[in-house]
DNA sequence: TTTCTATATGCAAAAACTGCATAGCCACTT
DNA sequence: AAGTGGCTATGCAGTTTTTGCATATAGAAA
């Protein structure tokens, strides 16, 4: 499923315009990470939890040549699911 | 933040009452749900993309006695952060 | 059309995962 | 408005899993 089936049946299920809908789902998305920005974790209950991640430099590889290369630092956005939402998917 | 920030920012950003833009919300996550359910992940340009992992039963160790123990298949959802959302992040 | 994303490759190191108790915050109900 | 139950973070050790490097191509999305 991609961005415009979900638009698409958002605009269903809530009476919204297809511009409506899209517009509340960007919405929800910057949101979201305006908080991440500020380093602070976004935490929906019964869904998940967005943080960002640090992750320290290392020691890579270039899977083409073979050589050695560093990485930098860096940071990621990280989804932890609820207990609710394991729970869906392991029984 | 937690949900009920999220939804009260959204409220005043769109001219939603606050339980239409919870309403709206649990929507979209429900909708997000139900394709990972039939196994289909779902992209959202810009932002993201959610995925269902199986993961092997393999061994394990209870870290406080240190005793091996088997650990079941399992399945989480898989949050993979776009290019533009890692952009975001490093620089 | 043009931009974006998945894939595939080898490999090192970071990070996740397991059980479990405690502490703390959140959400929900009275 | 406040209390309580429930979910989540933390720390621990060691093994498994994931990550991410360069880069072209194929496929999909905007």
């Amino acid at each position: 499923m991609n961005k415009k089936q979900l638009v698409a049946k958002l605009s269903g299920s809530l009476n919204l315009s297809k511009a409506d809908a899209e517009r509340t789902f960007d919405t929800i998305t910057n949101t979201i990470l305006d908080s991440l920005k500020n380093d602070e974790p976004v935490k929906i209950a019964g869904f998940g939890t967005y943080k960002v991640a640090k992750r320290k430099a290392r020691v890579g590889r270039n899977p083409r040549t073979g050589e050695q290369i560093q990485i930098a630092a860096s940071q990621k956005v990280k989804f932890l699911p609820a207990k609710a939402l394991k729970e869906v998917f392991n029984r």
